[in-house]
DNA sequence: GTCTATAGGAGGATAGAC
DNA sequence: GTCTATCCTCCTATAGAC
């Protein structure tokens, strides 16, 4: 007993700013996410230096190596980060609405993250990269989440005879995400003739009806 | 007279040497075009170095530079090159078709030199080569005349109604021209279940006629 | 025009004081 | 954990001999 009343407000001071401290840690590294999503967004992974985000956070460089061990963490925190904010999007849809519309919003919902240049880019064939993303698993547990729940609208649109059901699923999987950092998007929006709203539709029009003219 | 008796002979030595050191040097220029176009569809820009198209070759660098002054001059010869096959294969194709068969056949023909690893790959945002892109004038007349054929085929096949007029020719053209450097071909290829033609059909498939289901 | 050797600079990562 | 200053590697580009 005399331990507990010894001890108790101690470790409530110390349990306190612990947690203070963790919340200051936790907002830094927020703003470097956010940093890196920008930056990773605007030029891609290659052109993005690491002097580049500690200047936009406002810190040193080697303080961010305090927060993250290399430049392929940084990337990879900043895709876990849209990741978790694609699975509290998939959250907000209708269980119950038909799966080709919730495929067709979703798409649609990431293209605007595009066009709002908060979508980061990353080469496919960058192999350092790829290892820390494979080796991450924030990402590759979100990475599936968002992929098992796709698979599932993709079969039941299937099922349904909404969806093509000549494509296999699995490659319509891979052109929905395609889809998201397709590059039209950027080249429609350099030609200045549309706005956000109608490339979206546009893409997502040939994305989903094709090019091919459709019976009336 | 005598000065013609007297010069041809040099002169005809002459020619035969320069055109032979000519052809030479356009070999040459042709295995570097062709090695940097696979290091180009292999790694990309930013991973390719000037060290291993110099291997690649089997020259030493600074023989390299004699040649192109520069690492974006190399991309934009290879760039040319393709552009050119592009044009050749354009010429192939008969005027007399259904202009949206022959945009099929064409968009197929890319896919297939994107899976052949033939398919030399630029990063959109690196300012330094799109400025040496925009400055060749044998880039640019290709890419205008590429462009001015597929446009033409596209109004035509939305003309006819086979091609849905709801889009502009210009979205139509640059959803074509993504089309050719699709991520999903590389995926699918990754995924080893399909053959290349299969990949192609399905690519194609999703491109003309959508991922929606089409009415019998 | 080919080579060897090296300049020159960018950028990822770290040392060490505070 | 933040800073300044620096290291070190890699890569583009060039100098200079042949």
């Amino acid at each position: 007993m005399n331990f507990h009343a010894y001890n108790r407000p101690m470790a409530t001071h110390n349990v306190i700013k612990v947690s203070f401290k963790e919340q200051m840690l936790q907002a830094r590294e927020d703003a470097i996410i956010q940093a890196v999503n920008r930056l990773l967004a605007e030029k891609g992974f290659d052109a993005m230096t690491v002097d580049q985000v500690a200047a936009d956070v406002g810190i040193a460089k080697a303080s961010l190596y305090k927060h993250f061990p290399s430049k392929e963490d940084l990337a990879c925190a900043a895709m876990v980060s849209v990741m978790r904010r694609a699975q509290a999007f998939l959250d907000t849809l209708p269980t119950d609405a038909p799966p080709m519309e919730n495929l067709r919003t979703v798409v649609g919902w990431t293209m605007g993250l595009k066009l709002a240049g908060e979508m980061p880019a990353l080469p496919s064939q960058n192999s350092k990269l790829r290892t820390t993303l494979m080796a991450s698993k924030d990402y590759m547990d979100g990475l599936m989440d968002v992929s098992d729940r796709l698979g599932a609208w993709i079969e039941a649109a299937q099922a349904q005879g909404a969806l093509n059901a000549k494509f296999p699923p699995i490659a319509v999987l891979y052109t929905l995400f395609a889809r998201a950092c397709d590059p039209v998007l950027e080249f429609l929006k350099m030609g200045e003739l549309y706005s956000n709203e109608e490339i979206i539709a546009l893409v997502l029009g040939t994305c989903f009806d094709g090019l091919s003219a459709r019976p009336v």
